[in-house]
DNA sequence: AAGCGGAATGCAAGCGCTTACATTCTGTTT
DNA sequence: AAACAGAATGTAAGCGCTTGCATTCCGCTT
């Protein structure tokens, strides 16, 4: 009679002479087997095509080499493209991850990672450190490990992996003064439960402080992550009695908003106005002209300030991304 | 003696004074228990903070709630987007998306693939056709029930749901023709084991031969689905005899690479080469001038091309992604 | 050749949940 | 009041794997 369901240990045991405990420790622990043994279990898997059930396992050692992330959103390249490298690591290591986004809701990553832990993934990545406090309370009651990455405030006092924001936002606007520029104006993201909007307000404050400026009453905007919304700001901005002379933006979502209503308004740039962005996103490359942006964690392409030609000005931020990933497995892997 | 792990179907059964096979019941089919004792046994798992284990659920039910998709890339934000959707429809029916990338590699497909089904998931969503007769043996022997999404040609053996991508070439083609273009040429996506990119590629041509006309001998390059790639493709389209008046992308994001070289090489388009891309996304409304492209499935936004100032000239294409994903979920239910 | 220690392997008890089947209710019907 | 059908609940047997502990094996030393 021919088994139609799939293989289990017990086959695998049988087919090799071995029993079950032998087996599961080739699967897991192969170098404590002697080469002969080994061999011959791994034959008898590949004889029937064995895999092992994700169930019985996470039920028999309660882990199931998963962790969930939970970003606002897959619709930000900058999320994207950093949910796929962290992927890659991890896949190395023979970790999935789990992805669910919140939307930029508080109360929505509470749910998805509630959603998460039901999974029984074994640890947490999140965004940034701003939640309520009711979340972290629930994290530590389950006594789940979780890393922050994306910010790291200068007196965190959970793990974190990433840059700090507010020293990169402070960079960015150091060179945007030194180009000259004194009115400066700012479409910052929401700032309510996201604290690398926040920290990257407060960079360009402090630098325009140290010289003596302030951002202007009404140049201080938020808006969410969206083209049009960015695109909107700008163009109140642009109604200001005093019009500034570079905008900065909390992301280069924004700024590309801002260009493309700069670009209805027939407001030339960079000759009337300035537009800065944040994150170095593709995006920032393929607008017209290009963004000056900031790639947190790798260079500031500060190239493009006023002028269309780039020239290479660029400046290194204090961290290195492939290094945080690696960091970021280990700080996972202590369980 | 406090208890310090967390609590089970057991636990919750004690407090609530009923047996275990209640409280899963209370769990997976409520309605089946008398109004009273579903409170209590509420009330027990509200009092414990309980939640199921999944290793265990996944053990006796061997089923996970799960399914899984490989991408080709997350970086692309037209997956990016569409894998978003379907993760919303899913989680309003209890089921987690799993998501891997293969980097449009189908050899690395396949593992993913393997990946996936050792994570216990119940059904798969792939993109495409196009992949080795290897593939489709190995889910036919696992009997995994999969969907194909993103293409739909009419002739698939298996289940689709997605557009009809030759068809939507033809159709942004047509409507390149209908501006009186002649002299066109195409910068297509790898087309080994692309059958998107394949079908583009033939929906051009269609259009092309319907009107005695045909792609020139050098007016097909094929390029990697990256802005700078797109951009060299471009160049090098510029530099062949005659040159094309209209270029036609397989992608946005060529169609932005291609938009960024010629900004460089000072080829003003629309005015001596219009630009055409395919996906609408973002970045096909941020750069200038904005691309003509088609939201497949959704609308063809005709209406840019050789001219700054949108005109609404938009056309339906057969497919509505949100019904889409109705009968996606459907197909994936039906175990 | 006997003795020994460590490495290799086997034994078997769960892990937490679902579900077929058995049992006990409940409310009707006679 | 007895009988009964159906609904509600309980009983208990696994699901496939891991792992602590017990046992056996092997290669040395003496």
């Amino acid at each position: 009679m021919l088994k139609t369901s799939a293989p289990t240990l017990d086959d695998v045991a049988a087919r090799a002479g071995v029993s079950t405990a032998t087996v599961s420790r080739c699967l897991n622990t192969p170098e404590r087997l002697r080469a002969e043994t080994r061999e011959r279990v791994e034959d008898a898997i590949r004889a029937l095509g064995y895999t092992p059930h994700f169930g019985g396992r996470a039920l028999a050692s309660n882990r199931t080499n998963t962790i969930g992330a939970v970003i606002p959103t897959m619709e930000n390249a900058i999320f994207a493209r950093g949910i796929q490298a962290v992927q890659e690591e991890l896949a190395a290591k023979h970790v999935t991850l789990l992805i669910a986004s919140s939307g930029y809701d508080p109360e929505r990553e509470l749910t998805q990672i509630q959603t998460l832990l039901a999974r029984g993934v074994d640890g947490l990545l999140l965004i940034g450190e701003a939640r309520p406090e009711e979340t972290y309370t629930f994290l530590a009651r389950r006594a789940v490990p979780f890393v922050l990455v994306w910010s790291r405030p200068p007196d965190c006092p959970h793990i974190c992996v990433g840059f700090d924001n507010r020293a990169a936002a402070r960079g960015l606007t150091e060179a945007v003064l030194a180009k000259g520029h004194r009115r400066i104006a700012m479409i910052a993201g929401r700032t309510t439960w996201n604290d690398r909007a926040m920290a990257r307000v407060d960079g360009v404050r402090d630098a325009l402080r140290a010289q003596g400026l302030a951002l202007p009453e009404d140049g201080l905007l938020e808006a969410d992550y969206l083209l049009d919304a960015g695109g909107a700001a700008f163009h109140t901005l642009m109604r200001t009695e005093h019009r500034p002379t570079a905008v900065i933006c909390g992301n280069d979502v924004l700024a590309a908003g801002a260009l493309m209503a700069a670009r209805h308004l027939e407001i030339s740039v960079p000759e009337e106005v300035s537009i800065v962005g944040f994150d170095d996103i593709d995006l920032a490359e393929a607008v017209s002209p290009p963004l000056t942006t900031v790639q947190p964690g790798g260079t500031v392409s500060l190239c493009r300030i006023g002028r269309r030609d780039p020239v290479d000005d660029r400046r290194r931020l204090p961290l290195q991304p492939a290094q945080d990933l690696q960091e970021l497995c280990q700080l996972l892997w202590v369980q």
